[in-house]
DNA sequence: TCACTTATGGACTGACTAGTCCATAATACT
DNA sequence: AGTATTATGGACTAGTCAGTCCATAAGTGA
């Protein structure tokens, strides 16, 4: 009944998500932004509130695309320590590319932030739940496999896991060698099935 | 043979340090920082080049007051394993308060800034490699005491505390509750003696 | 084709950005 | 006391910031 927009509201977001993933939110202008959709100034307006807003929706679309794919791949793996282990070994594959060097996009916003804007903090909190549920998975299963002693606690393991791959993720940010990420790697694998 | 400054530089950079480490780089203005060294504009930039000299300048401060403290400690403490435990609870306890919340302003700058200045890169690998050796010599120590396996590579583990530190700290940063953290910190100093 | 609805382009706002510049104040050395 | 040196206060710049507003273009349904 109206004139229809000339943009994917998706295809845009998914633009807008890339460079705040790699510029932060306070590094990134507003030109900067609508630079990378396509848009003028009036349409980004008329779409989306306000930087703030698009900021969060950005955020909101990241935990889908990245905890989705994750769980799919949980189900078809095999081995729920082969699973992790890949995870984290992607993570160092990834490394070699300006992609990967982005790090994590909630990680970066939670460096960024903190607890300074509650519903920001509100819609990394979640995205860290699933996560850390997915290994929490990735955990019963590999111990039902008998990859992992039985007698540890998965729980634990899983939020042990989250942090490590934050730690992780900033180490490809501060530029450390794949050997090296590796070497990290490889300790924390270990440290699973001792 | 001249005027003399009003103010001491290592107090108004400390200031200045606390306003980086709290808000990062580019969420600090200008305006925040001269109001937090109480300098005027003019007194700024005659003894400060810039805010980004200023930035590095606050950052290598940064790696004095951490390292050397952290050092000593090490020095003075009897046992490797217990100088490593208490560096991790003590950020689960300084999670509790808000100076804690700012995390670590090495993680912090290496999440802001990636790979993109050099300077600030060269100065951030520096203050990593340097924790990273503190705690290399915490495990030797530590296996000498019998306290931790001496077939393990210490240089490994070393590398893999440092990237635990960094995780650690980003769970702070993201508003993990202490139990959490402490779940975390457990798992990582079991996985030491394992 | 006409009327209604809505997206878009572009000019505009006021506040803030980092940084400059100069006249003046304050000090140390002789 | 006088002079050379330098720190400081405050006015100023040009550019950028997020965000607003309106006239116009571009569609849709009848």
């Amino acid at each position: 009944m109206a004139r229809p927009f000339e943009f994917e509201r998706s295809e845009v977001l998914e633009r807008a998500m890339e460079v705040f993933w790699a510029k932060g939110y306070e590094a990134t202008s507003l030109q900067d932004l609508i630079d990378a959709m396509g848009l003028s100034k009036s349409s980004f307006y008329n779409a989306f509130d306000s930087k703030h807003h698009l900021f969060t929706e950005t955020l909101r679309h990241y935990n889908e695309c990245m905890t989705t794919p994750l769980a799919s791949a949980l189900m078809d793996s095999k081995s729920g320590l082969t699973f992790i282990k890949a995870v984290f070994e992607e993570i160092i594959d990834q490394s070699k590319t300006s992609a990967g060097m982005k790090g994590c996009f909630l990680m970066n916003t939670a460096t960024e932030f903190a607890q300074s804007d509650p519903e920001i903090g509100s819609i990394m909190n979640s995205g860290l739940k699933k996560i850390e549920t997915i290994f929490h998975h990735a955990i019963l299963k590999a111990q039902d496999a008998g990859e992992i002693p039985a007698d540890k606690d998965a729980s634990a393991l899983a939020k042990f896991l989250v942090s490590n791959m934050s730690g992780l993720k900033t180490m490809v940010k501060a530029g450390i060698k794949p050997a090296h990420l590796q070497s990290i790697v490889n300790t924390l694998v270990a440290s699973l099935n001792a």
